[in-house]
DNA sequence: CGCCCTTCTTGAACGTGTTCAACTACCGAC
DNA sequence: GTCGGTAGTTGAACACGTTCAAGAAGGGCG
């Protein structure tokens, strides 16, 4: 009898108890056919049809088409991490743990790589609670972060005790900038987002160990300063 | 009898002749009300009735709504470069002279900070004509890679010669950068933009003046190479 | 069973960007 | 001056995202 044991739903806004089902009925079908036709050529109307039910239904759970793409950046996270496992577990050096981590964040997109240009299209506004920086992705966001964390805190690699603090961060939005560069990667498969990923974790895995020499101090100091003054 | 002496126009598209002047009717209207409504709240029926056209009309000029804002792009390097001028001319010194243009690239965005904001978002998407990085805006694009190269040449700096090459190309996409972080900039006036480019200056500065350093060397050739490869 | 309240569902209607077949204005050629 | 062709112009029509008033379904309580 563990079919409907109580809702343990955690407490998003509509889905407390009877919706659920259509709700991820709805959602599994847009993904679908975002993957299928892409972002655009997807109407609202296909989806609710496809999934067999009122157009109106589909803005009960989700407030706009756009909304839909917040699920895709949630469910992605969710296959990164699990993609990372294994990484973390293998690997001890700091480099080759942000090298596999960042490899399997891109193996994770990499399906919906059509699809995902335009996702980060609506994702660059600012305005829209679909940026990586706003308040309405800060789940992801603190997931995808705390995976970066745990690429530094698993390694056995001596960083600067004030880096150390905000590396997490920082490795997190090179992840970002990848992300950007893979989006507009025009390469077969994408080869020039691996050749980016190879080529600047050994720059990164470099500038981390020099940042603990002494005459680099003040630079180390200056730079964390800057960043701490333009974060929000 | 200056009025109408031979269309000295550039080969655009359909402009040859009689409609360059409703081109730059409707043209300026959009951009106005762009600026006093926003993007989102200013309707092609709105610029069209405002301009006294029809709405197909200003289809006949201009491909889509979007292709507006490709205006306003290339509006915004022709002013970024009048108010550049006398940064080039007063300053002699690489940080000073680039300081001073990144500064006045800001300055003439700000009045359309709002606004702005929806334009970048489109501008995001790789597949649109409105990247800044497609073939539609290499017109601009290069202007504003020249405007680069000039704050280099013009400077009393001794750059690495290989690096000098590049360099002109990585400052525009700092600056790029500089600009992405001002879009999502809600500091009052974007004070912390300003910061940035005054933190971000003497950085960049120190590593140019760096990368001529023998021991450093062979990490400013692997960068190189590394964009190299990357570039399209 | 009947009642009420919340949750869920519906589809017509609205405003938008965009298209297109039809029409008009202009200009050179004969 | 008339003819033909190109450039320019029109506005109704289309498909889309989104809204909303209306209703249906479910469930707790007397």
């Amino acid at each position: 009898m563990t079919e409907q044991p109580a809702p343990t739903t955690t407490a998003g806004d509509p889905a407390t108890a009877r919706g659920e089902q259509t709700r991820q009925l709805i959602r599994d079908t847009a993904m679908r056919l975002f993957r299928e036709r892409g972002y655009a050529q997807t109407t609202m109307r296909a989806i609710a049809q496809e999934a067999g039910v009122a157009v109106g239904n589909a803005y009960y759970y989700f407030g706009s088409k756009d909304h839909l793409i917040q699920e895709f950046y949630a469910q992605s996270q969710v296959e990164h991490r699990a993609a990372a496992q294994p990484v973390l577990d293998r690997e001890e050096s700091f480099g080759a743990r942000l090298a596999g981590v960042l490899h399997a964040g891109v193996d994770v997109v990499t399906p919906s790589h059509e699809f995902a240009a335009t996702f980060f299209k609506t994702a660059a506004e600012p305005t829209s609670p679909l940026s990586p920086f706003s308040a309405e992705s800060s789940g992801p966001r603190e997931a995808s972060i705390e995976l970066f964390a745990e690429v530094l805190t698993g390694s056995t690699a001596k960083v600067d005790a004030e880096l150390r603090q905000q590396l997490p961060e920082l490795l997190w939005l090179a992840y970002m900038g990848v992300i950007l560069y893979w989006v507009h990667d025009r390469s077969p498969g994408q080869v020039k987002t691996r050749q980016l990923i190879d080529g600047v974790v050994p720059l990164i895995d470099r500038l981390v160990a020099l940042s603990r020499l002494r005459v680099l101090r003040p630079v180390t100091r200056q730079v964390l300063d800057l960043i701490r003054t333009l974060r929000h």
